[in-house]
DNA sequence: AACACCAGCAACCGCACCGTC
DNA sequence: AGACGGTGCGGTTGCTGGTGT
């Protein structure tokens, strides 16, 4: 159908914002809130349309915003974030408090998504990828992770694939790079079995997986959970040495 | 000193979703 | 039910400052 273009283009200011608009819009929302946002620069007296002050608000004057650069920590959080939820930068955003989705978006694009370039793709290649990567091309469909088209290409190494049973799993989150040991986990299997109720699917006897549950439970999450799957895969298959140090660990 | 190139960041643009009429 | 308006989101652009030649 076709929509009007967000604002007029007549008379309408475009560019960077001055200390002054800054001024106006903020002193405005301050005392009136922002009720309307296209009806909002009109009563405030600015020559913008309304997606652009929001805009500036959002990313710029809100008081709750942290400014300056990214921690560490911050930086780790963006990264595993990313691989959970890809590209949805404000969910990712609500879990970094001071932090908008637009600067998150500018530090992954700016930094973050050369950093795993590099730190993922020169060990990746010390393994002889053009076996791996016919293997597991006849193995799998085009558009499988498996494919070397695909992002995860190195990783399709299984040829002998240890055998997956309830003792594999029990090994993959009780080996020493397991973010928990196995005390720990007992632990934590008591407290959420005290804390949740009987019929609660956080309850062990209602997690049919006892063995992957702990994990999720704990709040690693899938990426985790196939991290330690793959860790321990690499290991079965000898690949350990040429991957271990990359981003599959963590940073 | 002048120019070219690059990285970082703020802001814009178009689309999708949701609520209202 | 569908047209419309408001808002939010993600991708992209373009300006600016820093660095190299």
């Amino acid at each position: 159908m076709g929509r009007a273009p967000c604002c007029e283009k007549m008379g309408l200011k475009k560019g960077p914002w001055t200390r002054e608009e800054d001024d106006i819009l903020m002193n405005y929302i301050n005392q009136n809130g922002h009720g309307n946002w296209r009806a909002l620069p009109k009563l405030a007296g600015l020559l913008r349309c309304g997606k652009s002050c929001r805009l500036r608000w959002m990313n710029y004057l809100r008081p709750d915003i942290k400014r300056g650069n990214f921690t560490e920590e911050e930086e780790h959080s963006i990264i595993r974030l990313h691989e959970e939820l890809g590209n949805r930068w404000s969910v990712i955003a609500a879990r970094l408090p001071g932090r908008t989705d637009n600067e998150i978006k500018n530090v992954w694009h700016t930094h973050l998504k050369k950093r795993l370039n590099k730190t993922c793709q020169p060990k990746m290649h010390t393994i002889d990828e053009s076996n791996v990567d016919e293997n597991a091309n006849t193995k799998s469909e085009p558009n499988s992770p498996l494919h070397s088209s695909s992002e995860m290409s190195s990783t399709a190494v299984v040829s002998n694939l240890p055998e997956m049973d309830e003792s594999f799993w029990s090994e993959v989150f009780s080996s020493d790079d397991s973010k928990m040991d196995s005390n720990e986990e007992s632990n934590i299997h008591q407290t959420i079995d005290k804390k949740s109720e009987p019929n609660s699917p956080l309850h062990s006897s209602n997690c049919p997986i006892h063995m992957i549950s702990p994990s999720w439970r704990m709040g690693l999450g899938f990426t985790d959970v196939i991290q330690r799957w793959l860790l321990k895969v690499t290991r079965a298959v000898g690949l350990l040495p040429l991957v271990h140090g990359g981003t599959w660990g963590g940073p």
